[in-house]
DNA sequence: CATTTTTTGTATCATTCATTACAAAAATTT
DNA sequence: AAATTTTTGTAATGAATGATACAAAAAATG
């Protein structure tokens, strides 16, 4: 019953590039220029690879992009939600959400991105097959964990016991969109920032 | 002084088409495919018109976007907002607001296409030139007309004198692209509309 | 009616696109 | 060392892309 991988040295060449490296990769150039504006050239330039190498691993450009996404939503493990799970109380974990949400998921390199999957899987998921049940995973699953995170702050006594967990995790959800949609648009990242305090009080706050 | 352009018939040949109808149609092109999904043919076909006439009329593919969104922002007339001023108090208002955003915005014809703005322009905002200023120009001119109707509820009594116009507008218009990425992800209308009720306690309740 | 001006439709342009043949290269196995 | 297997890089594929050249068509002007 040895069905790992790398139990035997495999036949053949071995692959000159790490299959996850230029996953990565691949997922950066979808997400700085959408589905359609990345060309197999992209990707192909920033993966370091040529396309033969592609298409042998990985498929065509609709299963490529297939794969980034699960990769994304499987090993890049949200920050925003981590920096809200790491928090010390539900308070400073909200904020920290917000915060992530806007110093991590905006700055990357060259200017703001968004999140990937509200910014750039979205737009496809009417015409690449398979992708809306892959949306439809990834917010179910963050709503979980930031209920989850509610949950917990119940039990220490940090939010009332009548707390609508499940009614605030998507309000946070959904408000995490606003402030991707301004940084995008050119507003600067201050400006947006000055609202994260009051974002907190509409989650945690309100009756 | 007679700059009127319908003053004395135009020379030669006259056009076929209406250039605000095919434009029109051009934006549906390109809300539903988006900037690089959408081909010239596929304009083209749309509008009713050949690739010749759309290149002496509009300019290349980018000038056409540019003029799509500048129709958009300027005739279209968002329904959520007008539903929004035209609601008998701020209450219906606001909840007019999110009602036509779900039933007018993400049903057109063939599915899900939320905002033209959020959903297609944004995602083309570094890569097409002069798409951010237009962008920026557009949340600024939605915030204001919901800042102006909180003014106006304010001065018939409906809000307290304290009421944060400013920042309630922002949250309001933020709060409104979750749904849309719901929708757009395959969750069904009836269980996002769930929420709606809540929406409006966010914006009008608290404090 | 001939001239001028503009739009239309056809047909075509060079590029770029996604995808693949193919032979050389690099590893293991016999 | 020969055979086998897989990957690599080059080069090419047909199809689709964005954009035009050009002549016929349709209007006003002289």
């Amino acid at each position: 019953m040895n069905d790992t991988k790398n139990d035997s040295k495999k036949l053949g060449r071995p692959k000159s590039f790490n299959e996850e490296v230029a996953l990565e990769a691949a997922v950066e150039i979808f997400w700085r220029k959408g589905y359609h504006g990345a060309s197999i050239k992209d990707l192909t330039s920033a993966m370091g690879i040529h396309s033969p190498s592609l298409y042998a691993t990985y498929g065509d450009k609709e299963s490529l992009f297939i794969r980034c996404i699960e990769h994304y939503m499987g090993s890049v493990s949200c920050s925003p939600l981590d920096a809200f799970e790491n928090a010390k109380d539900i308070q400073s974990g909200v904020s920290a959400f917000f915060e992530t949400i806007l110093h991590h998921a905006c700055e990357e390199q060259n200017g703001a991105l968004g999140c990937f999957l509200s910014s750039c899987v979205v737009t496809c998921a009417d015409t690449v097959e398979g992708v809306k049940p892959l949306l439809q995973a990834a917010i179910e699953y963050s709503e979980q964990r930031l209920v989850a995170g509610f949950e917990r702050a119940k039990l220490v006594g940090e939010l009332a016991e009548d707390f609508p967990s499940a009614q605030r995790a998507r309000l946070m959800f959904d408000l995490r969109q606003g402030p991707l949609f301004r940084v995008r648009s050119g507003v600067a990242l201050e400006e947006v920032g000055k609202d994260l305090v009051y974002w907190q009080g509409v989650v945690l706050g309100h009756e």
